[in-house]
DNA sequence: CATGAATGAGTGTTCATTCAT
DNA sequence: AATGAATGAACACTCATTCAT
C-alpha cells in the first residue's frame, strides 16, 4: 500500500513533465495552432480535462514547454568553459559535440524549430528565449573564441560573425531534422557532419600558434 | 472605356499574384493554420469570396504561395555560374550577394521559414521544395566549389559539408529575419554580415594558388 | 441579317422557357435549396447574371417553374369529359392514359414530386397548387365516377375515397420515377402498369350494367 | 448522487435518439439542405457542438435518421402474417390498420416523404431503403395476396400491380400529411379513409369463396 | 441584352475551455 | 485528482445577389 502511495506520489509529480513532453512532440510536429489538446492528452494517456489541472490554457502549456526545454540548455557548458585546460580547438569541439549528445539529439532538439515557427505569435516568449538561451549561448562561444585568439591559437577574426558561422550549421541541422528531414528528404549523419563542420571551421580560424 | 477594360483585365490577371503576396506575408507571420482567409482577403483588399474565385481551398492557396515563391529562385544563378570568367572566390561572393539582393531581401525571403514551419503538415510539398529548390541550390554551390578546387584556388575540402557550412549562415539570417528578428531581438546588418561571413569562409577554404 | 434578327427575337422570347426547363430538371433532382443557380445557368447555356434579367430571385424562378408546370395540366381533360360519348370505363381509361402520354411521361411529370418536397418551404404556393391542380383534377375524376354511377356502369361507391384510390397509384408511379426510380431501384413499365391498375380498379367499381 | 449519475447515464444513452427525433422533424419539414444543424440542436435542447459528439457529420445524422426510422418498420408485420389464423381479408385489413397505428401515424411516418425528397442526393441510402424497407413490405403484402388467392378468398389477379394499388393510397396519405396536408390543404380523416380504401380494394379483389 | 467578377451573409465543422460527476 | 460530456466562439467554404463593363 505504501508502494502504491509512492507510485501515485511519483506519478503526481511527474505529470506536468509527461504532459509537456507529449506537448513538445506535437507542437514541434504540427505547430501551436495545429496541435489539438485532445491529441496532447491522448499521447500523454490522460483525459483532456486533466490538462487543465496543470495548465491554465493552451498558451500556458506552450510556454511551459519552451521554458522547460530551455532550462537544461542553460545549465550546460558554462562550467566546461571555466574549467577547461586543453586547447581552445578541443574546447570548441567538445562544447559542440557534448551539446549535441545531451541536448541536440534528444527531443529537446525540437525547441529551436518550434520557437522559430511560433515566435510571431508569442513575441514576449521569443524575447525571453532570445535573452535566456541565445544570448548566453553566444556569450559562451564568444569566450571560447576570445580565449583562442588570446592564446594565438586562433587568428584575429570578426568574433560576432564567427559565432554565427559556427552555430548556424549546427542549428540548421537541428531545424532540418524536425522539418524537411522528417519528410524523407534525406539528411546527413550528425556525427560525421559535425566533425567535418568543426574541422572546416577550426581550419578557417586557425592562427599561427600551435 | 478601353482603358477601363484594360484596367479590369489587368486586375484580373494580377489578382492571383496580389493574393499570394498577401497570403505569403500572413503565412510567414502566423503559420498556415494560424492564418485566417478573412485576413488574407482584407490584406489584399478583396472579400473572402474572391479568394475562392482563384484558389480552390486554403491548401491550394498555400501551395501556390510556395510554388510561386520557388520559380523566381530557380531561374537565378545557373547562367551566372556557366558564364563567369573571374576567380571562383568572386563567383561565390557574387552568387550569394546577388541572391540576397534579388531574392533574400525581398518578401520571397519568407518562403524558407514558412516551408520549415509547415513541412510537417505538407510532406509532399516539402519533398517538392527539396527536390526543386534545395537540390538545385546545392548543385550550384557544388559546381562553384569544384571549379575553385580544380583551379587550385580552393584547397581540397569535403564538398558536401562545405556547401552546408556556406549556406547555413545565409539561410539562418533569413530565418532569423522572419522569426525572432521580427520580435525586436536585434539582428545583424545583412550586407556587413554577409561580407564578413564570406571572407571567413573563403579564407577557410582558400588554397595555395593566387 | 433579317434571319439573324428573327433568330435573336425567337431566342429572346424563348429564353424564360429555356431557363425554367433547365431549372425544373435541377429542382426535381436536387430540391430547391440543393439547386445552385450556377448550375441552372450552365444547363441553360447562359451566364448566371442572365437569370436575373428574367427572374427577380431564386424563389421567383421556382414559382415560375411550378406555375408553368401547372398550366398545361389545367388545359387538359375538361373538354374530354364534356364531349365523351363512350362508356365511363373507357372515359376513365382514356383520361388516365392520355394524361400520362401528354403530361406524366414528359418532364412536367417532375412537378408533383417537386411540389411535395418543397411545400413546407412554400406554403402559399402549395395552396395555389392544391386549389388549381389537385382540386380540378379531383373534380374531373369525380364527374367521371358520378357519370358511371348514374349510368349504372359503376356500382355505388364512396366517391371521394375512390378518387384517391384511382389517382394514388398513378401519382406514386410519377413520384417513384423522379425519386427512388432514378437511383436504379427498378421500376414498372408504365404502360403495362397503368393498364393493369385500371383493369383492377374498373373491376373493383364495376356495377351490374353492361 | 447515484440518482444523478443515473440521470446522466440515461441522458447519454438517450441522446442519439433525442437528436435523431429532432432531426427527423426538421428534415421532413425543410429537406436535408434546408435544415440547419443549429435548429436541430436547438430543437433537441443542446448546443450545436453536441451534435458532433454523436454524429460525424450532417450526412451521418441524416443516415442515422433514416436507418432508425427503418428498424421499427422491419420488425413489424412478419410475425403477424405467419401466425394469423383468420381470413385473408381480415389479415390484410389488420396489417394496414396496425401499421398505421404503430408507424404511419407516428413521427416515423415522415420517413417516406423524406426519402423521396432526398433520394437524388443520397442514392446509396435510397438503394438501402429500397432493399430493406420497400422490398420487404412488398414481400409481406405478396404473401397475404397469395394466401387469399390460394384459399379462393381472392380472385386471380396480377399480384405485383395489386400490391402497388393497395399500398399507393396508404403511402400517398402519408406523403400528403407531411407535405401539402401540412399547408392547410385539407385532408381526410385517416381512419375513415383507410377503412373505405380497404373496403374498396377488398371488394375489387374478392373471389367467389366465402 | 448579356456577362462574370465581386460580394458577404450564412452554414457545417472544429476545438479550447468548463464543470458536474 | 481525474474524467468526459457539453459548450460556443471561430473559421473554411458556399452561393444568391449585384453591378461595372
Amino acid at each position: 500500500m505504501e508502494a502504491l502511495a509512492h507510485t501515485r506520489q511519483r506519478r503526481k509529480e511527474a505529470r506536468p513533465a509527461e504532459l509537456t513532453a507529449a506537448a513538445l512532440e506535437l507542437f514541434v510536429e504540427k505547430g501551436f495552432v495545429g496541435t489539438r489538446l485532445d491529441d496532447v492528452a491522448a499521447r500523454a494517456g490522460v483525459s483532456k480535462g486533466t490538462l487543465y489541472l496543470y495548465f491554465d490554457s493552451k498558451e500556458a502549456l506552450f510556454k511551459a514547454v519552451i521554458r522547460e526545454g530551455i532550462l537544461p540548455i542553460l545549465d550546460e557548458g558554462a562550467g566546461m568553459v571555466d574549467n577547461f585546460t586543453g586547447s581552445s580547438a578541443d574546447l570548441l569541439r567538445g562544447l559542440i559535440l557534448e551539446w549535441w549528445k545531451r541536448i541536440g539529439s534528444t527531443s529537446l532538439g525540437g525547441v529551436p524549430k518550434l520557437m522559430i515557427s511560433e515566435s510571431g505569435n508569442f513575441p514576449e516568449l521569443a524575447n525571453y528565449y532570445h535573452d535566456t538561451v541565445i544570448t548566453r549561448g553566444r556569450e559562451l562561444m564568444r569566450r571560447v573564441l576570445l580565449r583562442g585568439m588570446a592564446s594565438g591559437e586562433f587568428r584575429a577574426i570578426e568574433v560576432e560573425t564567427a559565432i554565427d558561422v559556427i552555430f548556424a550549421p549546427v542549428i540548421m541541422m537541428l531545424i532540418w531534422r524536425y522539418s524537411l528531414g522528417a519528410c524523407g528528404c534525406g539528411s546527413h549523419d550528425p556525427a560525421t557532419y559535425l566533425k567535418t563542420h568543426l574541422d572546416l571551421v577550426l581550419n578557417g580560424i586557425a592562427g599561427s600558434a600551435p
